[in-house]
DNA sequence: CTTTCACTTATTGTACACAATTAAATTTAC
DNA sequence: GTAAATTTAATTGTGTACAATAAGTGAAAG
């Protein structure tokens, strides 16, 4: 081992990471496209089909993302008409963002992603169980 | 397993990577920002300093990134004195991007990122091996 | 009470990331 | 030989992503 391999991106395991992450958000696009969302629109609405209501920071907690990406995704999916967002009245700090009836009804089309998108993976049971279980201990460490 | 199961952002094996590289992305910045870099110009040189030269499309293939990508991230290290842009003569079509020698030099110093950064990742050498490869069996397949 | 402190969201500025389009150069087909 | 097709970068527009800051609210300390 030279002094300069760790240098180079074939040795790096955050590359293949960075890559895959990205080309996989690229490979939903099409499916996504027909539920007019984009990738971080869709797992904001995730959570949402899952919990009903949230404020931000929570919800942020879920995404890993912090108030200046959520901000505008949320006033999109708002103008869309897929959430509402709303001041709690006994801490106006909070910002309460709910699903409405339109936000539940796109999740009939959504069912479909997953399994369109399991066809595009590479990997049999076994291997994405391991890739799912390694991927979660780190980002439980990080 | 319910019907909406699927939808859960647990079941998802894209969230995790997406959140993970997201986040080992931001591990990273302390260490680049003392070589005045984002993780995108990291690896960009990280190419450069393996293969001196190279032109704009075979970059893009390394690193999975297009020039809408690339002409701006160029254009910085450029104005920083890391690299050179340059048409290539024989065919102008194809812009030809040169490591300087100050950008050989920040090798020297860039040495320590990968060090410091095994240092984060909460996984032994067999896990880092096995996810390297899954994660590449996955890449090559998208 | 009131002033300080902590908390939560929004805004701003910088930097990707990519689809779609444009522009320029080269190659090819005829 | 020239028109059409292809190749390669750059540009434009939209949408994240995050650090730093600001603004507003509520809680706590005195």
């Amino acid at each position: 081992m030279g002094k300069y391999d760790l240098l180079k991106l074939e040795n790096q395991l955050c590359f293949p990471l960075y890559a895959s992450a990205k080309e996989i958000v690229r490979k939903y696009k099409p499916f996504l496209d027909d539920l007019d969302l984009t990738y971080t629109q869709y797992i904001t609405m995730m959570v949402l089909w899952e919990e009903k209501e949230m404020n931000v920071k929570t919800l942020g907690e879920w995404l890993y993302l912090d108030s200046g990406t959520l901000t505008p995704v949320l006033k999109k999916l708002e103008s869309k008409g897929y959430i509402t967002r709303k001041r709690q009245k006994k801490d106006e700090r909070n910002l309460c963002v709910s699903i409405t009836e339109k936000g539940e009804q796109l999740k009939e089309q959504a069912i479909e992603v997953p399994l369109k998108m399991g066809a595009c993976i590479n990997l049999n049971a076994e291997e994405s169980k391991s890739l799912y279980e390694l991927l979660y201990k780190m980002l439980r460490a990080l």
